[in-house]
DNA sequence: CAGTGAAGTTGATCTACATCAAGTCGGCGC
DNA sequence: GCGCCGACTTGATGTAGATCAACTTCACTG
């Protein structure tokens, strides 16, 4: 089988989503689907409620002790990894709904920064908890595994991308896949705006800013998208999507 | 904090390792540590005992349906994906105590095949039991988020390597964690026979296989390493490492 | 609303690696 | 032991993207 998008679409994991979107009760919020009410119940006793995050603030930074997995409620993280002589890999972006963390469960300490690229509000999962918790509801247990398994999976689609594409490519993958995941939680998949600087976007796909400024100003004058500063229309997504089929399928 | 390594060295998860050096019973291998008497009988219970694996052949391919994880109780394997067009992104190489197929668990189904360089034997771990069981065995639950996470680690360092670091470097971190993972495992941390060919190594490391070898060539005339085939001897392990810290710590 | 600094664009040049090509080496079957 | 095929090496050349540099635009601050 091969991946669809070379950057899969993460399912939205908990239930943050459908929240974000209405007024419903805070205590709703960071769940996981497919739970009774009285689990529910019990996984909204362990769970922190809205924490806000301010654009650049660290959600947490390497090295820190790990203590819980953060849902984000709202907003936009981006998570990477600094080597020593200070060179930045980005390692994902994370928007509502998706859950961040999972490195650190392996050395009880985080492996990389979650820096908020705009004015978020995350959910705090006390990781202890949670694993107790999963030992009476197989589901929360089998969700996480999931949950774990589909960052393996999106990694793998990165090293893909990385190993094998070329700018283009990249940048169109890159593109499209935020539109998917925009257009999931409700938001316009033709028109919206980056929350990362060029810089992050090439640090993300392994390219220079200049190269991630030189392609989609190409993208644009072949018609492909529209660009104005960090907001991006989708004006051929057909195009963009032939460009990755070509050399990656 | 920094990586130590570009390519995190794996902890050998499951007691594979220790077993594979000894005659012990098969019983004893594939199982995580930690658990007491009682807890080893259960899983014993569960798992399937070694089953071979030809050099060349396949433990499963991307599209099937995911039954089992797979400890390596010897040998060899790579995981790649293969795209459309036939390309191929190796994801990792796997040996002795590593796990694999974690990233089916997200979909039910494999993303990638795995394929044994060697003749090789696993140890099958049916997901659905192994899940059951962990329920009961806490220290069986974390281990398996904690070796889920240290994938997400490792792959996050590849990542790294990808997107920041050049030839050179890239083949001297490989080979410098190669040397880890055998030295780990009871062989010789300054020689040892890679299993795979420069093209597999090229696709892991996102490098032509003339660039590979022309890299090894290089560091053998430099009087990093000896290069036989695939017979590898490091010579200077210092100055290995003095490549990748000079650019990435 | 003028001034400042960060972010982004665009051009010219350079280079690491890919590509193309022509070998050699080594293991295996006959 | 001979011939064959896949793996590997090495050289010549091409090119995508990095690097260096100058400039513009934008957002924020006083």
């Amino acid at each position: 089988m091969a991946l669809q998008s070379p950057i899969p679409v993460r399912d939205v994991s908990f239930r943050t989503l459908r929240q974000s979107c209405s007024n419903c009760s805070l205590r709703e919020l960071c769940l996981p689907v497919g739970l009774d009410q009285d689990e529910l119940k019990q996984l909204d006793a362990i769970i922190s409620q809205g924490r806000p995050i301010k654009r650049g603030e660290a959600l947490y930074r390497a090295g820190e002790p790990f203590r819980s997995l953060f849902a984000v409620r709202l907003g936009f993280f981006k998570a990477s990894v600094i080597s020593e002589d200070g060179r930045e890999q980005v390692t994902g972006f994370h928007m509502t709904g998706e859950l961040m963390g999972m490195d650190a469960i392996s050395s009880d300490h985080h492996t990389c920064d979650a820096i908020a690229l705009e004015d978020s509000e995350v959910c705090e999962l006390p990781f202890t908890d949670i694993e107790t918790l999963a030992r009476d509801v197989p589901a929360l247990q089998h969700h996480l595994y999931k949950v774990m398994s589909r960052e393996i999976v999106r990694d793998h689609g990165v090293m893909l991308l990385l190993g094998n594409m070329k700018a283009e490519e990249r940048l169109a993958a890159f593109l499209l896949n935020l539109s998917q995941r925009f257009a999931i939680r409700g938001y316009s998949a033709m028109s919206f705006h980056l929350r990362m600087t060029r810089e992050e976007i090439g640090s993300y796909l392994g390219l220079k800013l200049e190269t991630v400024s030189r392609t989609l100003s190409k993208f644009q004058d072949q018609g492909y998208i529209k660009v104005q500063n960090r907001l991006i229309e989708l004006v051929d997504v057909d195009s963009l999507k032939r460009l990755l089929n070509s050399c990656q399928g």
